[in-house]
DNA sequence: CGTCGTTATATCGGCTGCCGATACAAAAGT
DNA sequence: ACTTTTGTATCGGCAGCCGATATAACGACG
């Protein structure tokens, strides 16, 4: 018994969800992500938008209401997003703990 | 210019090398991992000798000359090993350090 | 002695998800 | 005028996890 409990983001996911606590439009999160991981996470655009069409699907980002502004799109994290990544932290956090445990 | 540094582990595979600091069997394995989550990550069968198979030929982990037992088949990390997951170790706490400067 | 649950290894098909390549186009710089 | 940057989007390939399935030895229990 005991299936395996809880959700696993991949790094990519994880990172856009960090991303849009506060409203960016999707090449502002391929930035973000390389700015917050000092360049060593690039996020092709394949991955990032896939990634924003599922997101979206699960409810975890939201279109953010943009100003009648021409090409960029706005996303934001939803209150279920944010969850998702609490949860997610929550379980970085034993592997951490788990690596410091042993190594 | 900027291709993603490094190597990405999976979960299981994170703790499958966890678990080989010492020599341990497959099903130990398994085990192990899920005694060190407290039983939030139970690792499929075919999910463990898939990845061994692949760590074996990255040279990550090897056979461990086990005495001549029966069925049980043993492994140990690597020192090559060891050092990925160390590496990994250090990715999973910038992604604790990024998620806690935000949430 | 027979049968059942656990231990133990192994393979296969399906699905998800990342990536590189490619495409297109507006805006800005030179 | 030309090139680079900004910006969104799709597609094929590939890696990896999972559930299902197969096989079999071992121990316990009646």
């Amino acid at each position: 018994m005991g299936e395996n409990t809880g959700i696993v983001l991949t790094e990519a996911v994880y990172y856009i969800l960090l991303s849009l606590t506060k409203p960016l439009h999707g090449y502002g999160i391929m930035q973000k992500i390389e700015e917050m991981t000092d360049g060593r996470l690039i996020v092709s655009a394949g991955t990032l938008y896939g990634a924003i069409n599922t997101l979206l699907e699960r409810g975890w980002i939201v279109q953010h209401a943009t100003a009648e502004d021409s090409r960029r799109k706005e996303y934001v994290i939803t209150a279920e997003g944010r969850t998702v990544v609490v949860k997610e932290l929550e379980r970085l956090r034993e592997l951490v703990a788990n690596g410091e445990a042993i190594l």
